[in-house]
DNA sequence: ACGAGTATACTTGTATACAAGTATTATAAA
DNA sequence: TTTATAATACTTGTATACAAGTATACTCGT
């Protein structure tokens, strides 16, 4: 698999992954990013040309996204599904149901170590958006759920949270990247909502954690539609320099 | 693949399915009956040589259980994690959180269609018990909830019931198995549980649905761990038969 | 011109071959 | 006996080959 220029995924985040992971990867960033439309039919045999390598990491791949229900195996072919507003808001219904069952669980535990954590990944991401780092960013942010998840120790809702993640993981990356070029004022509330989400959980403050929480949706969420324009212009931009 | 006789899923459920489901659900089973036993670790290899089939639908099917927590994918080999009784609560702590989700959401949506749908998946039941099909009842068990949860029409809350299912379904398999053997009494309470559940949905009580819910996982839930040893023992007993 | 039937170019699913890396075991030296 | 090193027998990941089935398109007959 030769290494194109015009990867929407960061490079340095696939460095120890096999070739079936960044297939995985790239061609999911691709769907979320509508660079690949919904509706297109992908075909084993072209992805595995398109990317040049086998058809084996295409198989893996295709099996992955079609669990996170960006596509849909059928008998020919893999129909890409993508991200609509509808699915879009689902995703989010399900981030609030998770994250307020492990809140819930957060209020029987010890929960010292899990704020230092949470803290330095807030510094972490202070740092990132100091120099402007979208990709660096975004994984702090994605990092600082996964930590709360993680915390509870339930593995049946970090299995949720397994399938839920890299979808995430691609929205906030697309959305990041493009707040650092036109919205950069986005991040300090941003950042405020983060240590407010910690001093609910440090407070055991249900009512400031559920604001918190929404506040954070509505930071994303609200403004996914707009940004989701922009970032399918930039994924034209690339695809044109390729043409 | 040979057919094996002493498999422990449905074959008539295979019929139409491929090698490599075929593999997906009989380990599956194999595992959740603790016929293979936690900490075991898999080789590819040897479960291709065991099932006289490729690597290729093994290496599927260990993709598959990794996603649904039953094994864990290692550097050299998968270790089976397996069903202890944690993970069987937190499969219900899933179960309640979701199903809880969508009957919210049924508040606000017509749902004449939908009862008389679990009526006659009710009706099949009744049946399934009259003719002690424990395979039968387990399907339209399994029917029964997931009908409920697509009538709403979520796709990422159907993600999660996906990936839950398989589990839930190998459960409720040998849960009711065992039953329609050793607990034959059990039938009529959860035929009512299950009725319960419908008049709870006509009548948009959420009292009644929690109830009932809550009803319904006692059932299952609080014997889950007797009928466990009981069908460990059986599954040996089949392995045994074939030394 | 139009329909039936066949040929062809696809599709997926499975088997096999190969490469690269890792753990284990055996052997040799101290 | 113990330790270090090398050979061997594993492991997974990827590529390729093959089989069976499906849709498309084309040709032939009417």
């Amino acid at each position: 698999m030769t290494e194109f220029k015009d990867f929407l995924y960061p490079q340095k985040w696939l460095i120890k992954a096999s070739t079936g992971e960044k297939v995985t990867s790239e061609l999911r960033l691709r769907i979320i990013s509508g660079w690949i439309e919904s509706g297109t039919i992908l075909s084993e045999n072209k992805l595995a040309a398109e990317f040049s390598v086998s058809r084996s990491p295409i198989r893996e791949a295709l099996k992955t996204l079609a669990s996170e229900n960006l596509i849909r195996l059928e008998r020919m072919g893999a129909v890409v599904i993508g991200l609509t507003d509808k699915e879009i808001e689902e995703i989010y219904d399900v981030r609030l149901l998770i994250e307020t069952f492990v809140f819930e669980r957060l209020l029987k535990i010890e929960i010292t170590e899990l704020t230092i954590e949470l803290s330095k990944i807030v510094e972490m991401m202070k740092v990132a958006i100091k120099y402007q780092d979208a990709d660096e960013f975004s994984y702090q942010d994605i990092l600082f759920h996964e930590t709360i998840i993680r915390s509870i120790d339930h593995s049946y809702i970090l299995m949720i949270w397994n399938n839920l993640k890299p979808v995430m993981e691609g929205l906030i990356l697309l959305s990041m990247r493009m707040r650092f070029k036109e919205k950069y004022e986005d991040f300090p509330r941003i950042l405020k909502n983060h240590e407010l989400y910690i001093t609910a959980i440090q407070a055991k403050d249900r009512k400031l954690m559920v604001q918190s929480l929404h506040d954070n949706f509505d930071d994303v969420q609200g403004k996914v539609e707009d940004l989701w324009k922009s970032q399918q212009m930039l994924a034209k931009g690339v695809e044109q320099q390729n043409d």
